[in-house]
DNA sequence: AATGAATGAGCATTCATTCAT
DNA sequence: CATGAATGAATGCTCATTCAT
């Protein structure tokens, strides 16, 4: 089905692309509801109200299903906290506004990143690599290390390891996010600030 | 055979103890080769040259090996780290002791720290929730938590947040040895050293 | 929709012909090339540009489907074999004219040939005996025996079991188009000639 | 389990040959009885009276249990007729000897060539292609125009086309098997006799 | 007349666990 | 103490068929 006509009408696609989101929104409750290893298609199924049949119908298979829901999220995140960063006029506070922004989506999209991580950390290849795994942050990485020699150069930053101190802020956030998941009164929002706080004053220029 | 009873005599313990080292070693070495997810009780039992079936009978099951292999591995790290922080005499000095330590542990026994990462990460409930995930790690907050408390008593530190950092100082850790991990070429120990810098710099009062 | 019943009028029939023709000709098409094992109905229903739904309209299920596709192709078969051997008048000319006509078939129309001999190969009846096995070919078999005992009787052919020559010959051809399948380079007619004096020679009176 | 220890005794490898046997002759009755394609592990495993698991454990796949099954019988066969054809001191006996020898195999074990007939048909490979097709047949072909060149060389044979006549009598051998399948009061070694008279008559020299 | 959507049974395979010996 | 054998539930996936529109 996935690579087909959809000859003349919008109400085929329709119907077809709301499936796809139901499924996809199923999946992410229930990968952030009992874990990725737990969250077979059958279950996934169950948690959407249709039959198995139905998620092989509409994606190639299991991977194609995360792949769909992994950039969906992502591009999500990035429209929310993308913004956010280019409206700072320094470094420290896009720092700031970067630990902020995630964390401000993650607080009104909580399964969804829940499901994100759990994707990331679990989802393997066939040969038993992991799928999104430190490979695929490196472009993540990269970005950082953009913001962080704008800094340096400005010398509003000391000099610093750049790649070090990616992978401090990369897992701070993520550890984090999963603190808040075990924990979810915590406060989000004043450890993200408290976040920014650590990572601007091991960042900044003596 | 429950860990406790020992029935009759002590000789049947010794041999129950060194089979018990040796498939939690085999375990170590089997995780730590094809990851948690891939490391099958056949694979770890192939690996240690025994019989599947010997692996149940001193076992529980899978999950109390994974218990005694964390507690052990858990153990041996602290032993050999806390002299090192003992041996400061201020709060900065302790906390790149800590960094330093668990690196240098890792450097040394490589398959350890990785196993223990793979069990952390992968390691479920038959309910879907992690077996070791940050709710267990507590005991381990509350020690960071004291040694910062200590510098913002003598007035090193400044007067920050001290869960959230005990979550970033643990996550930065962690996420250094991920890295690590995919890439074995990486200089930890210089790492290690980066990371201490950053903590010193996030917490010390202006 | 069964092939009888044309409802109300004739153009539908035509219609409906027509999609039938359109139908078999994917199904001919698609088995010819990827086997019947992995001809499967969304599969035809593509290689014909239709939908999957079309298939089941039009045919009770995949097994009308191969039948009538059967029927057609033995049909024409026939329909082109039959006058070159009714044109020969010696026994021995008439099977080396069968076997010749239904090799000149072939070459004329390779993907039918291939999907028959895919279909007579593969498709099941239900409890998992063959469809269209020997059990079917009882009037292909008393066809040749008549042609064999019209030998016996003037003469030309010796006194041999007709119905294993019968089996001889018609396995021989199918062997012989099975070859040709996996060799495309075979050369068809030259064969069919070899096998037509191999006959004549295992037929004739001493 | 397969490639492992058998450290000391017998027993062991008597009880593991003993299943792998009694799976293998399973596999034959039921693939015999319903045809490769409805011949699943599961039902195999019914037919047996052991459970789905006891195939996996025992054999590496099913792939692997086709490939003991297909070897086994093959030997059993070249076994029982190549000292037969050796024992004949000219061409044309050998012939005989060679499809009397097949017959009287088929006869009294029925069940092992309708499976091996089956499994040669329908086995693929995961690409589709198949398995122990047509290209396997190659070092048959090549084993019968051997003795085909033996006889036109001793001018016993008329000099005809040896691939040609080798699909030839492989394909006749296989109908007539497949004949006797669907009709099992057929008398084969009746029709061994014809079929090696055709042969016969078909290569001899003028 | 035709469609896309949905179904559910069936497939081979993996694996932690149990058990008689 | 230790073993190999056996189990059965679960997984992702395929596919002929059904059906509302």
């Amino acid at each position: 089905m996935r690579s087909e006509n959809k000859p003349t009408g919008q109400k085929r696609s329709f119907i077809e692309e709301a499936r796809r989101a139901q499924i996809i929104a199923a999946a992410i409750e229930t990968i952030a509801g009992v874990g990725y290893p737990n969250a077979s298609l059958a279950r996934i199924a169950r948690e959407a109200g249709v039959s198995k049949g139905v998620i092989s119908y509409h994606f190639a298979g299991k991977d194609e299903l995360m792949d769909q829901l992994v950039t969906g999220v992502y591009t999500e995140i990035a429209e929310s906290v993308i913004p956010e960063i280019l409206a700072q006029d320094n470094a420290a506070d896009m720092l700031r506004a970067h630990v902020r922004g995630v964390a401000a989506y993650a607080l009104e999209h909580r399964s969804r990143m829940a499901a994100l991580a759990q994707i990331f950390i679990h989802a393997r290849r066939p040969d038993g690599s992991p799928r999104y795994g430190v490979g695929e942050s490196e472009p993540l990485f990269e970005s950082l290390e953009g913001l962080y020699r704008e800094g340096q150069k400005s010398g509003e930053f000391r000099d610093f390891d750049v790649r070090a101190m990616a992978v401090t802020q990369q897992s701070a956030t993520d550890g984090m996010f999963e603190y808040w998941r075990v924990h979810p009164d915590h406060d989000l929002m004043a450890h993200a600030a408290e976040l920014g706080e650590q990572l601007v004053r091991a960042t900044r220029a003596d």
